[in-house]
DNA sequence: CTCGAACGTTGCGGTTGCGCAAACTCCGCC
DNA sequence: GGCGGAGTTTGCGCAACCGCAACGTTCGAG
């Protein structure tokens, strides 16, 4: 394997405090790794041996009911930490984490976790926030389904994905990474008919282009009201 | 105020590791305040300037939608410490906090976090290891409302709600603060007549005992099975 | 180029659970 | 002890959404 350049982390929010040396002992205790799209990074419920952090791509952090069904609770972008489950008391992944397009991830083994987080200014602080953050969007979901029709809830869930994972093109703002239909509904907790639908119908009205397994939002605008107020006909 | 006895902490998960001494300290510069069944702790999306333990009593955790409606995010037990926005990377409180029953709660303002932090040992330790709880919680509850019909995610919030904050009785486990139909829909997203409604059933069925804020569990074990497999007529 | 699998669309019928409304019960208070 | 309000029950009609099923489309492999 070649030598990770210590310009990798520099920028990103757990290792801006460090100097340059930190960074290369950092750097030294990695193994690095490519994921192809579909691929588990680890599973749910797996003792968590290894805390990750994404340098390219996204993850989806699914969990799987009893009987089977997936539910994506969230996504990662690039430059945060993952499966930090020593930062939350955890032995074991509480979900798995699945590449949801070509990803590169740097890992440790989780003994070093206590270990960064007592030698390294800023560490601990970047990683409460990234929980922080996850934790005030399942908040978000979780009112979300609890309140809002399906429409809203797509809408917003399409939202998201388009400021977090959203890359500009000509005409709209095109999700960064493959999503189907089924994706969305494991997101919204519907069916990928209902997703079908609604996107059919947001085509028609010009809000969204969709081909196959790649949505770009036109008219963000519109989603946004879709998503705020009540649905009107 | 009367002076706070050290018993009252010693053996709570944050200061099980402390000496006498140190919870002394930590009890002079705490501030002790009783509520009343429905008083507000602290406000979402107010400056989070304080952090509380919960001595007695329970509290809901709830957020509010722009239209009014509320929702049940977690409930806390006594024990356990609470608007640790700081532990989150928080300025602000994500959410409010409602006393379910009589209360009473210990603060401190928030600059003092991360000062127990850093100098009392097994504080952060315990603070991460409820903020994973409630993670995990709200990823079950997220994965509930996904997949799950009504009627399990009624079951399913009642036998959280017994199993965390339940009380023994004669014929089963009631739940140990007043809980309305409505408290019940907005723990899982549903309206308080399909509650209603539930719990007739679920009463004829001799599974449940209600009456007016009081609910309780008489045949646990079938609740469980409602809960986890489908529905049955 | 052809084939097959994965992905997407659409129609139709059926439930579920919501909304509304009305009535009832319990409890605390003056 | 009567009144009022909060909490609860229940019936009825209906919209939203799901499930099924069938068919269309796209893409990559060989």
């Amino acid at each position: 394997m070649r030598k990770l350049d210590e310009s990798l982390l520099t920028h990103l929010a757990p290792f801006v405090a460090l100097s340059r040396e930190e960074i290369r002992e950092i750097l030294d205790l990695a193994t690095s790794h490519r994921y192809d799209a579909g691929d588990t990074v680890f599973a749910e419920s797996a003792p968590a041996d290894r805390f990750f952090l994404l340098l390219d791509g996204y993850i989806r952090v699914v969990r799987m009911t009893a009987e089977g069904e997936q539910v994506t609770m969230l996504h990662i972008p690039a430059g945060q930490l993952f499966g930090i489950a020593d930062a939350l008391g955890h032995t074991h992944y509480p979900a798995s984490a699945v590449a949801a397009s070509e990803s590169i991830a740097l890992s440790w083994p989780m003994r070093l976790w206590s270990e960064f987080e007592a030698r390294y200014t800023g560490f601990t602080p970047a990683s409460q926030k990234v929980v922080g953050k996850r934790l005030k969007e399942m908040h978000d979901r979780i009112l979300e389904m609890a309140t809002q029709q399906v429409e809203r809830r797509v809408a917003n869930a399409l939202l998201r994905l388009i400021t977090h994972m959203g890359r500009k093109t000509d005409s709209g703002i095109e999700v960064d990474f493959p999503v189907t239909r089924q994706d969305l509904s494991e997101m919204t907790g519907t069916t990928l008919h209902t997703v079908s639908r609604l996107l059919s119908a947001w085509e028609r009205e010009g809000i969204v282009e969709s081909r196959r397994k790649h949505i770009m939002v036109s008219q963000p605008e519109r989603l946004v009201s879709l998503a705020e107020s009540v649905a009107q006909i």
